[in-house]
DNA sequence: TCGGCTTGTTGGCGGGGTGTCAACAACTGG
DNA sequence: CCAGTTGTTGACACCCCGCCAACAAGCCGA
């Protein structure tokens, strides 16, 4: 499908380095979102910001570089606000991180999802090792939630496949609407409890 | 990295049509098996088999629809032991399905993982279409063995979501070798538990 | 005001991958 | 032995990518 994209050929316009590249890199999120990484050319890119192919190689120098930087703004959307954890039990934090995810994960940031789930392509070593560390992160998160400030390996490993859960169940809910929230929400509270009460001491 | 194969360049040599196609296509899971699908051109296939490129093109016509048959194969790898469900207790039935299926992951079919996790394409609508109908196909296994029959659309959701942390907790097992199998299994077997137990009646 | 300089920007070249198709040739039946 | 069938080939046209020399927009000193 061709998309018309109403763009003013007017004089060469020159841009802060800065200012053009944060340009070009929103046009780039935007297109990797909407569609795949394959599906979407360097030429694409360009024309949607009104530009020449050869500046976007300019700027980030291959296609797939500029792709890492795209994950990168993807993935940095979350991270912020873990701060306000409930001081309570363990059930009682557990619940709070599952619905602080959902929200997350459900408000402004589904493209969190779409990066996450590899929107384009897996098996590049660059691009796994980026989201690789974002899984890292959602794991740690999980475990100074419920209370593991300093884990050992085991236990990142097991928190990693505990976010594997969480992003596949998240995606299961958007995606398709069979389950409600309510549904999701005690599925990964109870699992997040076993696996806390029974799984994490083999470690 | 330019990989020299042996081939017999001899004469010309008709094959049956199905002959030429089957021998093709175990030529293409090999390669996009090993590398991504980015990274395997159909003249590396083509190359591979012995053969012209067009030919390729003639038998499976595009590129997708070459990796959409790999990917099937990839899939369908297993799927034909899970005849043999013991028929003890939920435990005794969970642990059984748990270790058949770190039995089949880990054995002969790590390409199971790679193809599962989109070894080079998701986002693309037909290719995600036939993931989706392997861990389908893997959530009916699943209910099947815990005694679940003839279950709603929720209770299958759950057991996909349930399918996608035993497909990222193997991937972590494999993948990394921090986590031992002991460690593994009890993680699965656990959650299994409390999902039937406690998450499955929701539904 | 105007030339020169810095540097953001362009357009085209070479290489490679993909889909298509007419021509070719390996087998087969008469 | 020959014609017909059909598996197989080679090349053409197109698109995408990385690279780079040439171009010009904006700034500054004379």
């Amino acid at each position: 499908m061709v998309v018309e994209v109403s763009v003013e050929a007017g004089p060469r316009r020159r841009l802060e380095p800065d200012a053009r590249r944060e340009q070009i890199l929103s046009v780039a999120v935007r297109l990797f979102g909407e569609r795949g990484y394959a599906e979407v050319s360097t030429t694409d890119v360009a024309r949607g910001a009104g530009v020449a192919r050869g500046l976007v190689n300019h700027y980030f120098g291959t296609k797939k570089d500029l792709y890492l930087d795209v994950i990168r703004v993807m993935l940095t959307v979350p991270g912020v606000a873990i701060t306000s954890l409930p001081q309570g039990d363990l059930p009682t934090r557990a619940d709070a991180i599952v619905g602080w995810y959902l929200d997350v994960v459900s408000r402004h940031s589904r493209s969190w999802l779409a990066a996450i789930t590899a929107g384009g392509m897996a098996g590049d070593s660059d691009v796994d090792r980026v989201i690789a560390k974002a899984i890292d992160d959602a794991a740690d998160a999980v475990l100074r939630a419920v209370g593991h400030e300093s884990p050992g390996p085991a236990l990142h490993a097991m928190a990693r496949s505990y976010v594997g859960l969480a992003v596949s169940t998240a995606s299961e809910w958007l995606r398709r609407g069979v389950l409600t929230r309510a549904q999701v929400h005690r599925l990964l509270a109870a699992t997040l409890l076993t696996m806390v009460e029974q799984v994490f001491p083999d470690a």
